[in-house]
DNA sequence: AAGTCACCCAACCGCGGGTGG
DNA sequence: ACCACCCGCGGTTGGGTGACT
């Protein structure tokens, strides 16, 4: 234990000699949080920036251990199991982020947030359509999705089997339209949702609040139907073939060729 | 080398819900 | 019932960095 955490004196703590720090964290301030947590654990986050002897807020110090010093936080690119992942659940739920992070074992609600805006954003962006648009959510639908999961099946070296290329969101993830229990089932939960070495199968039959989302979301046109199987599925662009865009790379599945193409579609 | 731009991400802000006095 | 406080969530912003000109 450090001498200042070990000296502190809460009780004489006077918040009138507080001068409240801002910006990014040090790494004497992330010793000290870490510290603190490791002793007292989460929560009472006021009280751990008072006791701590940090200059910071509650509100500081829960957003830096949750995005940043929580041990089982995960830092790197989003794989292609969890872009499915995100695009399934934002398609259901909405900027729910903190409720599609409980689906992505050490991601932060704040990670995912800044992939949708960086990523997904950007390419409704180009398309000139809004990213909450129907025509945006099918183009993610029949093209982007099909495309991750063929670069996924591509990846794991499974055989890809075209006639099931990509049926329905739902097909991979069997998430009840009237439940919040989520159940990757299989054989796609081996691909979408890793089991991490030592661990129990708990993270695949995670139970949040009883209470519907399906019904909150209030962009509700974003659930997909579930009859769609196949290869060949009518949007409102047409028949769409699945594998119209080639076997490009998903990094260059939005290359202008296809933004043009979309483009067409979408007029 | 310097300037500009776009991207990424950590952190802040405002708000609403929950809880205890 | 009211108020104050705390916590968590989603939206937004600002700084760092790399690519490009």
């Amino acid at each position: 234990m450090s001498a200042q955490l070990r000296n502190y004196d809460c009780a004489t703590y006077k918040n009138e000699d507080i001068d409240l720090r801002k910006g990014p964290w040090t790494v004497e301030e992330d010793a000290l949080l870490t510290e603190y947590v490791s002793i007292h654990g989460e929560g009472r986050w006021n009280a751990a920036a008072r006791c701590a002897g940090l200059k910071r807020t509650g509100k500081s110090c829960r957003l830096r251990w949750l995005n940043y010093l929580r041990p089982d936080v995960r830092r790197g690119n989003i794989t292609l199991q969890e872009q499915l992942l995100i695009l399934e659940l934002h398609s259901r739920w909405g900027n729910r982020w903190s409720k599609i992070a409980q689906y992505l074992p050490g991601r932060t609600d704040n990670e995912i947030k800044n992939y949708w805006r960086t990523r997904v954003q950007k390419q409704a962006k180009q398309l000139k359509c809004d990213v909450n648009s129907k025509k945006f959510r099918e183009a993610m639908r029949y093209i982007w999705i099909p495309r991750l999961v063929e670069r996924i099946q591509a990846t794991s070296g499974s055989p890809t089997d075209h006639s099931t290329t990509y049926t329905s969101c739902n097909s991979h993830l069997d998430i009840p339209a009237n439940s919040e229990s989520v159940q990757i089932t299989d054989p796609m939960k081996e691909w979408i949702m890793p089991e991490p070495s030592g661990t129990s199968s708990e993270s695949l039959d995670t139970q949040v609040s009883p209470v519907s989302d399906v019904t909150e979301y209030q962009n509700g046109s974003g659930l997909y139907p579930e009859e769609e199987s196949g290869r060949w599925v009518e949007t409102e662009m047409g028949m769409q073939n699945n594998s119209i865009l080639g076997e490009e790379s998903l990094d260059s599945l939005w290359n202008q060729e296809n933004i043009w193409f979309l483009q067409q579609q979408l007029m």
